[in-house]
DNA sequence: CGCACCCCTTTGTGATCACATAATATAAAG
DNA sequence: CTTTATATTATGTGATCACAAAGGGGTGCG
């Protein structure tokens, strides 16, 4: 299991108990939409995912149902799903919605954050760093996911949260492709100030970082990455 | 057909060509859900609903599914659903997360608003006036609903809308009971400093509308209507 | 009177089948 | 060779069945 598989598991409810058939499914085809499987535009047929996964279409067609509900896949006209492409207003837009919704979460995350978090987002924020370097485009967009969920998720919000998963669903498969074609370049993020801003706990100062977090990294996309039209 | 349930097909799509089984189940099923026809906390049963609307399980099995993903229901870990019930917590969270959006979807639809929208507005606005003086619960919630709607679809934002829909599928059911038990009371709006700021082209006036409104209607809510956890 | 055990029912999940429609390949006509 | 008409296949949707697990109820024992 790849390491991008763990760390997008960290997205929405993993309980290990509750292993049935059509979650298992859920999660693998949600990895390979992240991971860049499936070729945005091309419909992806229950029957076809459900034989290479060994299983019934049952499970698959729940499974596909949740993804199109959480907008990680888009229902066609004639009724088939795929992956949509991404556009520049779609683009602006998530990061406008990323922008309004993760500093928000940020700032309910301070106050239950302590030291050993701290040091955890710090040893993350490492790695980060370490895929930067090696260009590795897997660990670098596994562990900056993991930093941002991290940290969000100490402040336990049942309705915020699942925005920014969903938002986060929408926005990595089309980062995955176009990293991967092009490459990391220098990426530069807000992680050291962030982690400065919640050692002084300074909500406002953790919320602005965040903020730049999430420009600087977006506004590195070339034109040439995106399709025309809706 | 009531008023509530026209209005509330505004949300999310209404595509009256695509008329399968699963899409009107899951209309009509949402529309009870906003109405307060399930009790929180009760589970709703797959053949129980089948019976009810005179389908097969399978419909209903989807639809469920998708309003699990909408968080209009919740998976209890019996694997059954039933509407959440409303916590202090989740009401603050969801308020802030419409803080956060709905300003965003005001200000990109401002550009697009012609006189025509503006006057669609002005009377959506006095109907709902109109349910405030009556005291008529179904009136006032269904025109409140058209007119925020109406206004953020200008837009066309494709992925900030959906995350405006699952808020008010989680808070419309609340309030539809809570209002319903403890009448309207002297409810206030800022519609109206939202309509001259829209007049003005006046884009901070109409976010800062925005949010007066929903922090206006919100802070009305007494605890009593809450109940204790999550 | 309270509590644990057992039986019957209900329920969600997964698989399979049937059908209408859309997609694709094939063939015929220009 | 292009284009249109036709036939064949593939696909989503809905219905039905099978099964394991959870719920509910009643009885017997402590």
């Amino acid at each position: 299991m790849p390491s991008l598989a763990e760390s997008i598991s960290l997205i929405s409810g993993d309980r290990p108990d509750h292993l049935t058939l059509q979650e298992q499914v859920y999660q693998r085809i949600r990895l390979d939409i992240m991971t860049g499987k499936f070729i945005p535009g091309k419909s992806v047929t229950i029957r076809g995912l459900a034989e290479t996964l060994g299983t019934s279409p049952m499970p698959v067609r729940e499974a596909l149902r949740r993804l199109v509900a959480e907008r990680a896949l888009q229902l066609l006209p004639n009724r088939r799903v795929s992956v949509p492409a991404m556009t520049i207003e779609k683009y602006s837009e998530l990061t406008a919605a990323r922008v309004a919704l993760e500093p928000l979460a940020a700032e309910r995350a301070l106050p239950h954050m302590d030291d050993a978090m701290v040091a955890k987002l710090t040893r993350l924020d490492a790695e980060v760093d370490e895929g930067i370097r090696l260009g590795d485009v897997e660990l670098y967009l596994s562990k900056n996911l993991e930093f941002h969920f991290t940290m969000y998720r100490c402040g336990e919000s049942q309705v915020i949260m699942p925005m920014i998963e969903s938002l986060w669903l929408q926005m990595v498969p089309f980062l995955y492709l176009a990293m991967k074609r092009k490459g990391l370049g220098a990426i530069v993020d807000q992680h050291q100030e962030a982690l400065s801003a919640i050692r002084n706990r300074d909500a406002a100062a953790l919320a602005q970082s965040i903020r730049l977090d999430i420009l600087d990294g977006v506004n590195r996309m070339p034109e040439s990455e995106f399709v025309e039209e809706s």
